[in-house]
DNA sequence: CTTTTATATAAGTAAATAATTATATAATTG
DNA sequence: CAATTATATAATTATTTACTTATATAAAAG
């Protein structure tokens, strides 16, 4: 084949995942910390880890250390392709305001 | 978790595949019957096969038998979120250029 | 400076998925 | 209707990927 779709895969794979697609979810509402994220998915720290590092790798999230806590944040600025997902995410707002408040604390 | 991504997540996975991707790609040109798809992507007919079953299963082909052979096309007025990666597909006009003229004959 | 807390990484296991090989069905043609 | 062509399905194998368990690092607090 002459043209190729390979890149476009690799995105949307860190995309079609329930755990990768629920913390884009989250992060479109604000950033967050692991800790944040570890609390409403209910799974392992490196779990999410793992996954917040193939987001980190493909573009689609950056960090800020803050102290001993370090924040991810959706960045997709450069994939306008991928808006209309974006918008079809459903909102996270109530798990959000059911977050351990001990947390990053 | 109260809201939940899952059926977005399945419709993602079917895009999140080299060879899926590609025969959406080619679909977004214009409809096609197996054996076109077979011969532009090099692999054997069943893989085709299994991977358009998935497409239609999916809800994002639909298929129309002329005669022994049966034409995919796309079938996206359902999905509008999915335009932007649509829109980000490459153009596969080569490929179909080249086509073995015996096939589908 | 030792302990605790937050996060990352590595190694191993389990599960999901794609590709292959073999066979079946359905329409077409001689 | 037997042979051919186009496509589908089933079973198996191979590959990829997620998850778990154990361990490491880095900052903060006592």
């Amino acid at each position: 084949m002459t043209q190729t779709v390979e890149p476009l895969v690799e995105t949307l794979k860190l995309l079609a995942d329930n755990t990768r697609l629920t913390i884009l979810a989250l992060l479109k509402e604000k950033e967050m910390c692991v800790c944040d994220i570890v609390d409403i998915l209910q799974t392992t720290q490196p779990n999410i880890s793992q996954h917040l590092r193939k987001l980190k790798k493909g573009g689609l999230v950056i960090e800020t250390r803050k102290s001993q806590w370090i924040y991810y944040s959706l960045y997709l600025e450069d994939k306008p392709y991928l808006e209309g997902i974006l918008e079809e995410l459903p909102s996270m707002k109530d798990d959000i305001r059911k977050l351990n408040p001990d947390c990053c604390k």
